[in-house]
Order: structure tokens, then sequence, then C-alpha cells
DNA sequence: CCCATCCATCGACAGGTGTCAATGTATCCA
DNA sequence: TGGATACATTGACACCTGTCGATGGATGGG
């Protein structure tokens, strides 16, 4: 209700305020998607632990390499791996007793997309 | 404590788990700056508002124009601009009665390539 | 068969977040 | 001067989040 659009009509005049900004770029879904991806990113310890998957390359990284560095405790790393696995942007795979963490680059490129 | 990297040496014998993986990117306090960014970004409100702001172009918008479109009280509007000017994505502006929210493009670009 | 290791989940707790109604502040117009 | 408009701030509330210790399930070694 806010704006004057509808009952005076658009910036037409000098002292007007309205410039016809419309709907923007995305729908609400997409929005709500994206929101979920950079959420995952909200946090240094989650992006630490990204940094490290990522440099780890194909080859994948393990978590027990993973909790140290990151500086807190192994369950708190697991509770971030799982939020960055839910987001997508890596997946998990077990091998033996561990567990091996790989980046997945097109999700991160989603994101990197949405920025431009 | 977790790995096996000191006691035994790194992976040579198959079914070690260790890959050096190292420290990784960047340092904490860009971390920590970063995940600021992105949590400014964690929210679709704030998308559609900064998608908003975007579209504007260089005249910036007017919050009467962004409130309706958002879906979201006056309030609340207010609320996450606030969030999007203390992460540096805006800047406003006030001009007579109304404020004006300009996009911070180097501030954006930051954090899309802190994702490449 | 037993024990150690790796990892995920659970339970709990302090602090943060999104939302709105109500209020405050500044500006403009008549 | 008085009223209307545009935004910001406050207060309140339900919910979510990051963190850790404790526990559980699965795997591998001796």
């Amino acid at each position: 209700m806010a704006s004057t659009k509808i009952e005076q009509g658009p910036a037409v005049q000098g002292s007007a305020c309205c410039a016809p900004v419309g709907s923007s770029g995305f729908d609400e879904t997409s929005a709500v998607e994206l929101a979920k991806g950079f959420h995952a990113l909200a946090d240094p310890v989650r992006l630490h632990l990204l940094s490290m998957i990522t440099a780890a390359g194909p080859a994948g990284a393990c978590v027990c390499d993973l909790v140290e560095p990151a500086g807190r405790s192994q369950p708190t790393v697991s509770h971030h791996l799982k939020i960055l696995r839910q987001a997508g942007l890596v997946t998990s795979e077990k091998r033996g007793t561990w567990a091996w963490y790989h980046v997945q680059p097109e999700r991160v490129a989603a994101l990197r997309a949405a920025l431009g």
C-alpha cells in the first residue's frame, strides 16, 4: 500500500517517488532454492570445510582430515557437512570405515551465476 | 587426533585414510567476512530485494516500491534492507521523504569471486 | 570374539533470526 | 500549524542455529 502507483499513476511529475521497478529477475521458488545454497555458505566453518574439500580435488577429502583443521568438535563438523550435503554443494561416499566428501562444482557454479 | 597421520605416516598402504588436505585457500578472518556476505544473501526476501535494487540500475530503487513486491510488512522490509546495508551489498541515500537504495557491485563481485 | 576407530545422531543449551503491530522521526504539502 | 506520508526503530514472540558431550552403528584389526 505504500506507493502511490495505482492511485496516482507512476512518476511523471518531478517530486514523485516511484520508478517502475517491476518484478525483478527470478521467481519465488528459485529464490528459496538459491537462499538455501547461500545459507550453506553463511558460516566460516562451512566455508573452510568447502574450501578444503574443493582443494582435495576429484579424490575427495576424508572427514578424519577435516575435523582438526576446522577447529570444532567432530559432531559439529559432521553437522556442518550435513548442511553442505543437504544444500547439494558436496556429496559423500563411504569407503570402508571412512567417509569421503566431494565438491559438486555445478552447484557452486549455479550460485556464482546468480551473482552475475 | 582423529587421523593416523602422525602415528603411522600418510597414506602409502592401501587401507590408509589420509590425503594431505592442508590448510586450504583463505584465512580465518576473511572466511568470517565472506560468511557475513553470504549470510545477507541467505534469505529469499533479501534476494528479491537485492534483485530489484540491482534491476533499478544506477538510479536506485525507492523503498516505497520495494515493500509491496516483497510481500512483507514495511518494518520487515526495512529490517532486511538494514542487513543488506550492513553487509555492504547496498547503500542508502535519503532524498526528501524517500530513501533510495543502490547496489554495491564490487561487493557482490567479491562474493562471486569467492565461488570461483 | 573383543576392542578400537570413524562417523552420524541425539539431547541440551545459549544466542540469533524473521515476522508483525505499535511507536517514533523526519519531511512535505496545504 | 496541522496533517499526511515515508522509513526506521522498538518490543515481543516463535523458531532456527551453532556448539558440545554422550551415545549409537558400522567397520576393521588382532
